[in-house]
DNA sequence: CCGGAGCAATAGGTTTTTTCAATCGTTCTA
DNA sequence: TAGAACGATTGAAAAAACCTATTGCTCCGG
């Protein structure tokens, strides 16, 4: 039954009996079969028949919400006894919004000295992904905002706060200043991620707030893109000061803080909320645990001195 | 996998792989044969070998843990599902202490005009059976003290409170009173529950608390040998006061209120506190708490029209 | 110390289930 | 109207689940 419910979640996810018998490693007629006979044993049907898929009956979404708890639950109880027996050892899928990717290594490294063993898959997706993600066990772990757009049921812990700064060429316009307002910005031709990501989203709200209309020159929903092209020297960027630091500055490119309003957002990992976690998922929540006091701590130090 | 694991909660039942095979329905080396399948998955022993059953290791105790969680979610997904089909039917299994199994009939009636095609399994069982009972879904819910000895983690709706009479003949010692207390009930002999039993228990204490020494002339696990016994006008005991009006007063056999203190225990419905509940046990939550609202309205009466 | 009873594991054979390749029927599109 | 895409169906082969019968072990009573 549990493999005619994983059925159930692949041809969720794919929404195509193909493709979703591919990902089960699966032919076609077997998952064909698989979800009939779900369909028998249950005494409804699931899935809305036509010439192709065309997505489930009520019966079918209320079985699938059953299916992920119960999927969860036999994964987590297979992990458990996994790490019983030869310590933490597995894979852990996390998905980050590309302004986080580059602190992920924050996270993994730490994670990797205590438990070597364990190996990492990272996804870049957007948060309204890593959410749908989540929900349909494809990832572990997600790391997004925390304080913007409204989260699912999910388990917070936060990480780092993310400052703003404007990302330029020391000759360009602004480029040789201390600190820049956004309505500074506002008026720079900028290169930003896509629309689909909160990031973006958050950027224009505040350049809007400013006065300005966001105009971008330049969009790509990778960061790298982004920031290849500031090294130019030729295009500017806004990025968090996490990454602007972690992806290098040279003599020629600058990251100046764009400040009145000093805007930050809250970033920070989220899991399932289901009861236990997972090993792997328990024991990333305490790396979390530990670099969100970390920062936690330097924040109110921060505080404290600038009072 | 999921029959897998009913061979092994059936195994954590019987204790024995011949009887929980019998249990499942299958032959003894199938049920073997499926625990060491689901050693194998896991990677772990579950259950601690020798020339017989001996117990389960540490990690199959907690294999059990998820069992019960991951049954118990595809029962209900099951049940879900046939009652959108067919509105609610099924088999609904539930446990009451002796005392209270008059009243299951207050519970199961109303419920019944409401969802004719339910049926019904009443078993009679001590409080500490139906906790455990609880656990191993082998029945729905349980009818038992709430206030007494410590619950397990159950969920509770209140039904009534328990007051008792000592329920003796006209012609014998205490007879003719309208009321009695419990030092005086304290030197009757009398016929009452065996000591597994938590109305027993309770019993004792009272005479004890009263300065008397419980020396039952009688014991059984159950109320119908203590109720024929008393009938016969030879014997005494003492009942739960809404248990000797159900059994049925004669001229001869009274019920006289035992007072000094008036011992009150509250009797209500548990339930496993998953969420959510199988549409058969919500139904009967909210019958009970329709039963227990009247029962608190009237207590509510009762000490207004006191005052 | 021996023999029988009770219990779980194992062996061997049968039935059932599962799976896949190939194909079909339908629907949408160019 | 031909072709492509998609899911259902079919039939054969492989896998598995299951059962009966038996074995091996341990514990007891004599």
């Amino acid at each position: 039954m549990i493999d005619k419910l994983e059925y159930l979640m692949a041809l969720a996810r794919e929404r195509h009996f193909g493709r979703a018998a591919e990902a089960c490693g699966v032919t076609q007629p077997t998952l064909s079969a698989g979800i009939k006979q779900l369909e028998a044993q249950l005494g409804v049907l699931l899935v809305q028949r036509g010439s192709r898929f065309i997505g489930f009956t009520p019966e079918g979404e209320r079985t699938l919400d059953w299916a992920r708890r119960i999927l969860a639950d036999s994964r987590t109880l297979q992990e458990e006894m996994r790490a019983l027996k030869s310590g933490l050892a597995g894979q852990l899928r996390i998905a980050a919004i590309p302004t986080a990717l580059a602190m992920v290594a924050e996270l993994t490294t730490p994670y990797r000295l205590r438990h070597p063993e364990v190996r990492f898959t990272i996804f870049s997706m957007t948060s309204i992904q890593i959410l749908t993600a989540l929900e349909n066990l494809e990832i572990d772990a997600g790391i997004t905002y925390l304080d913007n757009e409204p989260l699912g049921r999910v388990n917070m812990v936060p990480l780092y706060r993310e400052r703003y700064c404007l990302l330029t060429s020391a000759e360009a316009a602004l480029g040789n200043r201390d600190s820049v307002t956004w309505a500074e910005v506002s008026r720079v031709p900028l290169c930003l991620l896509t629309p689909d990501m909160q990031n973006r989203r958050i950027i224009e709200s505040l350049l809007r707030a400013a006065g300005g209309e966001p105009r971008p020159m330049l969009e790509s929903n990778s960061m790298i893109v982004l920031f290849a092209h500031v090294r130019t020297g030729q295009w500017a960027s806004v990025m968090p000061e996490k990454l602007a630091e972690t992806l290098g500055l040279t003599e020629t490119i600058r990251a100046i803080p764009i400040t009145e309003p000093e805007a930050v957002h809250t970033i920070g990992l989220v899991v399932p909320p289901r009861e236990p976690m997972t090993p792997l998922a328990a024991a990333l929540v305490a790396e979390a645990r530990r670099i969100g006091s970390d920062l936690n701590i330097e924040a109110r130090k921060q505080t404290e001195s600038g009072v």
